[in-house]
RNA sequence: UGGGCGAUCGUCCAACGGCAGGACAACGGACUCUGACUCCGUCAAUCUAGGUUCGAAUCCUAGUCGCCCAACCA
């Protein structure tokens, strides 16, 4: 696996999670022969999401450390819900996050043969029986949280007839809803879950695997378990959420003869603040065309963060860092940005690229002439190499790296000032020119022949670097900025829930004048950069063609520049607000 | 108003009866041909009230707050 490196140092820097603690335990004390064997059980109706890539880190980690091992299963039950767009988008990201499940890949549709098996087993165990309530009616009959439910009028049907009901629902003589199989448990359980579940419903849908061989569906809650039990799993990890299944869950296991018995623990989901993570929040992002698509690069999902540029190293860094507990809370999206900067900042080779283009023109440069200067792809690690670097008399800079009245703490280009243009020359600013409104349309400059390369041999010092392209030379390309898909912290607890009235509006600005240095011609899809001082950015899989290459940003350096900016923003807004008070309270009196 | 679960720096996770620790964020500094990286430093927490104990974040009791549960979804 790439990157061993970086994922060690995080391990090393990682303690222990209570899950892992019970394993350890388990393990010690030889319980299932101290075997580990989990499981990533995805339903295939959506796309992976960075949540998900938290449960597989999970299982699939907790395997691997313990020698275990850890099956892909889908969890496929629910046949209107399902696509194989989905089961194959599964399994390439499991794959790309680099997990393994060998030749373990399963279906809950592999065992619906068995599971009807276990169902009739039930049955003659006078354990469940068929029940011909309506929905609503089942839904009376169920109580509220505070009041007992009531026994249905078909609980008591004889083991007889609920065989015989139960086979003629699977053959298809009944309409969906006409009947359902529960579980005989108790109608007065405080555990709403435990009120005769309905485990089996008619369901004359195709499903993605077995076409029309069934139409009626095993529940979730009878499923799983027995799922687990037969690939006999040890240790069955799922979300909070199903704590209060876990009683049927053993329920199930326990009536029934089976291979084992899983002991499910449930853990935290991740939440990341301005982001939504649920698969039916994302899927209406994509069908109500708030992105484009699963895989949009502002998508939380696996496929959108790949196309974003997001290494699977720096997600499983993630996804260590954050831990594992049972309470819920945010995690900071900065610590994403943090893990992605961390990893493609050892990873990426560095090269420049204009985004936002400004004219410059060395008056004293020649013309015609052209020259190759030469800079490193990474300047701590020489292993990447070099790349050339043309450089002639009109080139581009960065709009912002210019300022025609600059403030204090601004040290880039202005008039009459000196910096250095990387790997290249020192320029000095000599002239601004303008257009009738007043926008600048081209600096003029003068450069020192003897500073090439980017050195002055005097010694003197300039305050600042700035990258630059050769206009001839450059590349032209298309620059996707991304930025966080909402304003809000937390999306789903504001607007009564409507995450989509707080979209944020600039999540993508499209760049479509920027230039590139030439050694970026012919990058490959998916290849990343730092284009430095800007950001890190990734070749667009989907949309990047060899002469209209589209590149996006994974994530922007650190700016303590930007950071400046913004407090003095903040500083001006603040004064006005107690300038407006101060009137306010005067006028008052 | 029944049941289940949770509560530790701003955020996330540790500490499993014995010095509350790490990461991110923030702030300050050093370094710098990226205002990046790196390095150093600073700030900063046990929900409340009782109890057990030589000793409590941890155990007990009561309370407070938060999350989940009444699909023929998973």
């Amino acid at each position: 696996m790439q990157n061993e490196k970086s994922n060690s140092a995080v391990a090393g820097a990682q303690s222990g999670n209570f899950i892992r603690n019970i394993v350890e335990q388990d393990v010690s004390n030889n319980k299932n022969d101290g075997q580990v064997h989990t499981r990533f059980p995805p339903e295939p109706n959506g796309y992976l999401h960075i949540g998900h890539a938290k449960s597989i880190c999970l299982n699939f980690g907790l395997a691997s450390d313990f020698s275990g091992l850890c099956n892909l299963r889908f969890d496929d039950t629910n046949p209107s819900k399902e696509d194989v767009e989905y089961v194959d988008s599964i399994q390439s990201n499991v794959k790309w996050l680099g997990f393994d499940w060998e030749d373990r890949l399963y279906y809950a549709s592999d065992y619906f043969e068995k599971l009807y098996d276990y169902a009739v087993r039930l049955i003659k165990k006078g354990k469940a029986y068929v029940c011909s309530l309506s929905v609503d009616e089942i839904k009376k009959y169920r109580g509220s949280r505070t009041e007992p439910g009531q026994n249905s009028p078909y609980r008591d049907r004889s083991v007889e007839e609920n065989l015989d009901l139960f086979e003629r629902m699977r053959t298809g003589v009944f309409e969906d809803g006409d009947h359902v199989l529960r579980a005989k448990i108790d109608m007065a359980s405080p555990n709403l879950n435990m009120r005769d579940p309905a485990i089996y419903r008619i369901k004359k849908d195709n499903h993605h695997r077995t076409g029309n061989k069934w139409c009626i569906y095993p529940m979730y809650d009878f499923t799983h378990c027995l799922s687990d039990s037969i690939e006999g799993i040890t240790h069955s990890i799922c979300t909070l959420e199903f704590e209060d299944h876990r009683p049927l869950y053993d329920w199930v296991l326990d009536e029934l003869e089976t291979p084992c018995h899983p002991q499910q623990i449930e853990f935290a989901r991740l939440n990341i603040s301005y982001t939504v993570l649920s698969k039916r929040k994302l899927l209406k992002l994509v069908e109500e065309g708030h992105v484009n698509g699963w895989d949009d690069p502002r998508m939380p999902t696996i496929s959108g963060m790949r196309r974003r540029g997001f290494s699977a190293s720096s997600i499983r860094n993630f996804c260590d860092r954050i831990g594992v507990g049972k309470r819920e809370g945010t995690v900071d999206l900065a610590l994403l940005e943090f893990s992605v900067r961390e990893d493609l900042n050892n990873t990426s080779p560095r090269v420049m690229a204009v985004l936002k283009p400004v004219k410059v023109v060395i008056d004293n440069y020649p013309e015609g002439r052209s020259e190759e200067l030469e800079g490193p792809y990474h300047p701590e690690d020489a292993s990447m190499g070099f790349r050339k670097l043309p450089f002639s008399k009109t080139l581009y800079i960065e709009q912002d790296d210019f300022m025609e009245d600059p403030p204090k703490k601004f040290f880039r280009l202005s008039p009459g000032r000196e910096v250095r243009l990387r790997y290249a020359y020192f320029i000095t600013c000599t002239d601004v020119i303008k257009d009738e409104s007043g926008n600048i349309t081209e600096i003029h400059c003068t450069y020192d022949p003897a500073t090439r390369g980017g050195d002055a041999p005097d010694g003197r010092k300039v305050k600042a670097t700035m990258h630059w392209v050769s206009a001839e030379h450059a590349i032209k390309a298309e620059v996707r900025l991304y930025d966080r898909l909402f304003s809000e912290l937390n999306p789903e607890s504001s607007n009564d829930g409507d995450y989509t009235a707080c979209l944020n509006p600039d999540s993508l600005k499209v760049l479509t004048d920027c230039y590139l240095e030439p050694s970026l011609a012919g990058a490959k899809p998916e290849s990343r950069y730092q284009f430095e001082r800007l950001g890190y950015f990734c070749v667009d899989s989907r949309d990047s063609k060899d002469d209209t290459p589209v590149f996006n940003r994974t994530v922007t350096l650190r700016d303590s520049w930007a950071k400046i900016t913004k407090q003095k923003v903040l500083r001006q807004e603040q004064n006005v607000q107690k300038k407006k008070k101060k009137q306010d309270t005067i006028s008052f009196k």
